[in-house]
DNA sequence: TTGTGTTATTTGTTATAACAAACGACAAGT
DNA sequence: ACTTGTCGTTTGTTATAACAAATAACACAA
């Protein structure tokens, strides 16, 4: 008997710690944890009802990564970022994720920019809807989606990192800014000038859109330094 | 009685896998390993004289870095840089370290620049003695001396991963290459920039030196992309 | 000789227990 | 009231053993 055609897909190993990680990662970036909180390995390890080896793995590495920061005892922490570590993420980010919209405009095909288009069309359908959470998450999709059209696997490695040092604080940005922020839609204008091979143009969109985002987080620092959630909107913390 | 006065210094808390983890990073910097080769945990336990939970630790965070690729069955392994990766890694290393130099050259004071100019001499001395490793060490204290003047620590860090990946054929350079190169010395260029406070200046001339580098790299590659240690070079490899 | 199933070995994964450092509560002394 | 020492609890670290998946070696059959 033949075994092709069998409509059989491969079986994927995934060990605990990497669901694990996956996870944490995901909570991460829709700041389902308040910053500055420690996560406790055996604690975790009874919400996903393993032992703490494949946790303390999954937490390990996110401190590695530089995504969780280590407090006193080597104890994980969710960063609570200062204003000064906030300016200092966007200047790398305008510089990777520059680069890669240029990168993106000289190889992309006009298959590629009606795939963004269409994303771009459900991100402003979430907004009229007020669905924060999933308008943040297609937001998300757009921007590597045209991160990915550098390709440049490495570039898209660092800058997906640098958006999960920002994770527990992205949530922050409320509707009504981003509603308000609809005069000057950099996302269109990018993916405009994407479409016309513009590769600076699109660059100066991006960074742009990257760095007023920016300034409104900024804006909610107090006067330590912390950026604080604006109180108007809860967001399901936990 | 008081304590101060005393000469006491503080007692670092150092785990084992952060020794593991440090020793890995600077053997891997030093290019001991041989790109493609397994790092096999029990094998490291032995060597270390621990259990193998420390190492799976350091490895773990590693691979977690991109310092370390991950093979089947999870398994760690030396980067075997492709010519492909290795033009990538280009792109991101000059974009970071450009515009950490640029940062560096608007913040930098004459003590600053005299001290690295120190670094600078050392370098041509090493040079002159052929002492490759001794050479490549102070090579990078001189490079990472500028980027941290920049002053962003989240920049330093990422600079730092990058190199850490190019780690394992960073010593492919050899001695002839290196002082063929003193024709144009970038290094010195650069750092006059610096003194001058000509940030656009600075900046090309490190772009300049990574692309030199790279290009010999890339060079070395044989038919399937893989980069090759020159045979007349052993450096020390195990 | 070639293909196939079996077995032994290697090697990463996970659970568990013992351990040690840090933290907090609380009581005693000043 | 404030400090200080002690004890119990919390929590990350390490070693160890059992486990499971992959690989290699090997024997047997076509």
């Amino acid at each position: 008997m033949n075994l092709a055609d069998q409509n059989l897909s491969r079986i994927a190993r995934e060990p605990l710690w990497d669901r694990a990680h996956s996870q944490l990662r995901e909570a991460l970036l829709a700041g389902r944890f308040e910053p500055g909180s420690a996560l406790v390995l055996r604690q975790l390890a009874e919400t996903f009802g393993t032992s703490i080896t494949p946790v303390r793995d999954a937490v390990s590495r996110l401190v590695a990564q530089g995504v969780l920061d280590q407090g006193p005892r080597n104890s994980a922490l969710v960063p609570d970022l200062k204003s000064s570590a906030l300016t200092d993420l966007m200047v790398v980010r305008t510089e990777l994720e520059g680069r890669a919209t240029r990168e993106a405009a000289m190889k992309a095909c006009a298959a590629d920019v009606d795939a963004l288009e269409v994303l771009l069309a459900d991100m402003r359908r979430m907004i009229e809807k007020r669905r924060l959470d999933t308008y943040l998450d297609i937001h998300r999709r757009f921007h590597f989606g045209i991160y990915a059209l550098a390709g440049i696997p490495i570039l898209l490695e660092m800058i997906e990192n640098l958006w999960l040092r920002c994770g527990p604080i992205l949530s922050f940005v409320v509707p009504q800014y981003v509603v308000s922020l609809k005069g000057t839609d950099h996302h269109q204008a990018a993916l405009d000038a994407i479409r016309l091979r513009d590769g600076t143009r699109a660059e100066a969109e991006i960074v742009a859109d990257i760095e007023e985002a920016g300034a409104y987080l900024l804006g909610l620092a107090d006067g330590t330094g912390r950026i604080r959630r604006p109180h108007e909107a809860p967001a399901g913390a936990r």
